[in-house]
DNA sequence: CTGTATCCGTAACGATACTG
DNA sequence: CAGTATCGTTACGGATACAG
């Protein structure tokens, strides 16, 4: 009975590594920021404060949908603080926690190195592009 | 004919900010590390080269075609590099490029922010969850 | 051993319309 | 203003079979 051994070793492997990854720190942080909007956010809100709208216009293209449910996710990880202010037209603030700010700081070593080497980055680019190109030619 | 402003506006913003995009250097490099695969062969190639199948070992639960097309990304923007020795069997080795180290080294800032908050992260979750249910109740 | 090509299911994302 | 609910699409990832 070997016959889907790969199948099922890969299976299985799956299993007890989902149940790894779902206590594994770095997974958990990376599948946040991952998300499409999260570095966005991250960066909208990092001068202070915004409102719902501003936020919108801050990150221009993302829908109600996905700003409410990026919004509600940086929530819930205690990233992000919703203050809701009860006028006549609502008013909801969002603002960065300490701990989101942190984040967002460790996010920024990210983006530095990227300014920092994005030229290299696209050169490589160009030369494998170039290669390919050459090598079906 | 203002009935479809608000879509087509974010519409149009979103062409011009697509191209904005992809000339953002932090958003090209959050878009390579977002790739599910990114982070974790990162990991196992930072302590030494690689064989392919040793790479489908070590990141347990990959599919040969997402190992490949992560890698060919990888190489393709110069983080790593492959090397093939063609004996019987032939043999791939993939090993880190100076570039690819840098970028492993940034992302280990938010793996570290990550191990030291992620308490703190857990602990909000609960805490949401909790007033989620009591709301609700 | 090291991939490549194909098919398929899921889930993320986007657009739209509607509510408080 | 600040969302919520629903629907459609699409792109990503996984399984499988096959090739060099």
């Amino acid at each position: 009975m070997a016959t889907t051994t790969a199948a099922q070793r890969r299976e299985a492997d799956r299993a007890a590594y989902d149940a790894f990854l779902a206590a594994c720190p770095s997974r958990m942080v990376l599948d946040r920021i991952s998300d499409k909007w999260v570095g966005l956010l991250l960066a909208a809100l990092a001068d202070g404060p915004k409102r719902y709208s501003e936020l919108g216009r801050r990150v221009a293209g993302v829908s109600p949908k996905m700003l409410t449910q990026t919004l509600r996710g940086l929530e819930r990880d205690g990233l992000v603080e919703r203050e809701v202010t009860a006028a006549v037209p609502v008013r909801v603030d969002y603002r960065l926690t300490p701990l989101g700010a942190g984040l967002h700081r460790a996010v920024l070593h990210v983006k530095d190195w990227a300014e920092a080497h994005v030229e290299e980055v696209l050169a490589a680019r160009d030369r494998y592009d170039s290669r390919a190109d050459t090598e079906s030619g």
